[in-house]
DNA sequence: CCTATCTCCTGTAGGC
DNA sequence: TGCCTACAGGAGATAG
């Protein structure tokens, strides 16, 4: 669910909150994660600096003052939290005097995982329509699952890429290699501008508590979506279609007034 | 390399 | 009401 607009709130609060401060204390609280954070992060984080946060694609990265980064990735479910109790802590640092806590109900999430190939930051030059119509040229596979795929471009997930879908009018189910020029050019604008406006509106909080970010605020993206969660489409009003299963196993809707 | 499918997990939503 | 199943979706593994 965080994708790179979520991931990016994140960061920034974290960024603001914790920088230049130190962990006094890393305390495990309930180390059920599906992958165990490898010891060896756990110990890199007590005791050291914390030089700011950055963030690669949906991946949280934590830069310490002399020592290797510790990479986070939220997965599905997982929230970094300043304070706020949960009963799906999975740890947390003590960093002068208050509690950073990762809560993590389906257990996806990573801590001090190895930072993937990933393809470029689609709000950073080196992604545009033309490195988007080479990616997707001559491929056969669903447009959609494309966007997802990390290697190909860092940060989009179902949200993001069914609302820049819709806005570039481009049905979710068409082979990438089948889009024209000009379909990729609104496609690469879409992107950015979906991306773009997540994060300045601080990520979508779609159902009660689906995103929150450090300090507990929701974003506001979702009075913005035009597609994904809904029944009819923002843009016309026609009644959403599903390609349902056919992608990646994923819900994929579109409208199909809107989008060819 | 490319594509499609399966798996991990658990809270929630829907069906009967 | 209560039980049961399907589904949600990140990413990685795997089969073809």
């Amino acid at each position: 669910m965080p994708e790179l607009p979520e991931v990016e709130t994140v960061r920034r609060a974290l960024d603001a909150r914790l920088r230049g401060r130190t962990v006094s204390a890393v305390l495990v609280r309930r180390p059920t994660f599906y992958r165990r954070p490898p010891a060896a992060a756990l110990r890199a984080l007590e005791g050291a600096t914390l030089r700011g946060f950055s963030r690669r694609g949906k991946y949280l990265i934590a830069e310490l003052e002399g020592r290797p980064s510790v990479v986070f990735h939220l997965g599905m479910s997982g929230r970094l939290t300043v304070g706020g109790e949960s009963p799906h802590v999975r740890f947390e640092l003590t960093v002068g005097g208050e509690s950073l806590r990762f809560h993590d109900s389906r257990r996806f999430g990573r801590v001090g995982c190895p930072l993937p190939a990933l393809g470029p930051e689609p709000l950073e030059p080196a992604f545009d329509a033309a490195y988007l119509r080479k990616v997707l040229r001559g491929r056969s596979a669903p447009v959609k699952a494309l966007l997802m795929d990390q290697r190909l471009i860092a940060g989009l997930g179902n949200i993001y890429a069914t609302e820049a879908l819709h806005a570039a009018g481009v049905r979710p189910g068409r082979a990438g290699g089948s889009l024209r020029r000009a379909e990729s050019e609104r496609l690469a604008a879409a992107c950015r501008e979906v991306l773009r406006l997540g994060v300045e509106l601080g990520g979508a909080t779609l159902d009660d508590e689906s995103f929150l970010d450090p300090l507990g605020r929701p974003g506001r993206m979702q009075e913005r979506v035009r597609v994904y969660g809904r029944d009819a489409c923002g843009d016309c009003g026609a009644p959403l279609l599903d390609t349902r299963r056919s992608i990646g196993g994923r819900a994929s809707l579109y409208c199909p007034s809107c989008q060819r």
